[in-house]
DNA sequence: ATATTTTTTTAGGTTAGTCTAAAATTTATA
DNA sequence: TATAAATTTTAGACTAACCTAAAAAAATAT
């Protein structure tokens, strides 16, 4: 049996992965885990024993494919009761982080595949992140970050890659919400900043870190 | 702050009360949260601490205005849910139990008041139980046990006082399920067992043991 | 190449919730 | 009402997940 503990160990690690091709260190997962680093190599060395990572000392950590697994497994749920918070219950979407990291423990398969079924199968949930499917893999969305777009382009925001409150909250004033079109009026050489046209007459200025955790669908 | 374990035991001490007008015994609670006397002692004291149970050693325990409070918002959360997973999720009333005892612990008072909503505020749960309103008030149903009722009555069936998946089972098989009609053609003065008419024109028997546990309304 | 800093691990300790075995208390029985 | 039986509590120990402080290893800088 694996622990709420475990879990949430298996799908920080996961997480950090996605970011780089290295092993992961022991201070980045304190880090996100919010623990100290000697809590840390307690639990690598368990998780090693489960044969759920790959970990030698001093030498950092990866997951192992059974890990892999269940870390997808525990994000395929999190993003499906993200849905089920927002299109059912009525949430707005910087809300339900907190709630769906309770849900995302409960343990019943049966349970994740009606869900699944009840939401209508879902490809990502309210941020635009991908669904895992119940064997882990991820859907190919083929969503492009703002920031890559070219001037004089037309694109429709699908979702985003920060999920700060803070952030979303910005994104609700200046008029971005799920679904919008945007068409990149300028580039800015300098800072790479861009002008931008949301919807039919709403112009906005934003910043390069903003742009790169806007996620877009070029039509 | 109230954990998961301490949540159990407010809510096995208060079912336990319902039956009684005594204190409950520290054997009682072992039996039921499955552990051994002597951490159920420990937990008593603990509560007692916190002011949720009032507790004099080897006197038993009751809870008080604050933990029978808490105690029905987790009964109020298990219901809730199981009203789901049988409603929206199109489970069984049987196979709902487990997976109700994990979300009850689910911890957010919005997500609670959202999903009564969702589901259109249901006055009881799939097994026919009382569901508290958030302020802890139960409603009033008014269901008698099947056992209460005199020959040649009518009534439909509400609910069982019982929940185990063999008991759930048996109904099924005899063709008792939720809003039929049930008429006591005969009462059995020697062992109370009951002849029956289920609907229109299925006759069954069923011992004082099945009676009693069956919730019905009267016409 | 060595010294310094940073990172990681080890050693030993804490808390929540459990256990067993023994002691204390209550209840039942003769 | 004294004794036996049952119940409950205490004492001491365990595990999971965390901690701090010190030691060890790796990375960086001089």
């Amino acid at each position: 049996m694996i622990s709420f503990t475990e879990e949430n160990y298996l799908k920080i690690i996961y997480k950090l992965s996605a970011e780089t091709e290295n092993e992961i260190s022991t201070n980045a997962v304190a880090e996100v885990t919010q623990t100290k680093a000697a809590s840390v190599t307690d639990m690598l060395r368990k998780l090693s024993e489960k044969q759920l990572v790959s970990y030698q000392k001093y030498q950092g950590v990866r997951l192992t494919k059974s890990g892999e697994n269940l870390a997808l497994q525990v994000i395929r749920k999190h993003r499906l009761w993200e849905v089920f918070l927002v299109n059912k219950l009525g949430f707005n979407w910087d809300e339900v982080h907190e709630i769906a990291e309770e849900l995302e423990h409960i343990n019943s398969d049966e349970l994740v595949q009606r869900l699944d079924e009840f939401l209508g199968f879902p490809q990502c949930d309210p941020h635009g992140d991908p669904i895992p499917d119940s064997h882990g893999r991820m859907p190919e969305l083929g969503y492009k970050n703002l920031s890559d777009i070219g001037e004089n382009q037309t694109v429709i925001m699908m979702g985003v890659s920060q999920h700060s409150t803070n952030f979303l909250q910005y994104l609700a004033k200046i008029g971005l919400s799920l679904g919008v079109s945007i068409s990149v009026i300028e580039v800015n050489d300098f800072d790479k900043s861009l002008t931008i046209k949301i919807g039919e007459n709403l112009h906005s200025f934003i910043s390069y870190e903003v742009a790169k955790n806007l996620l877009v669908k070029v039509l």
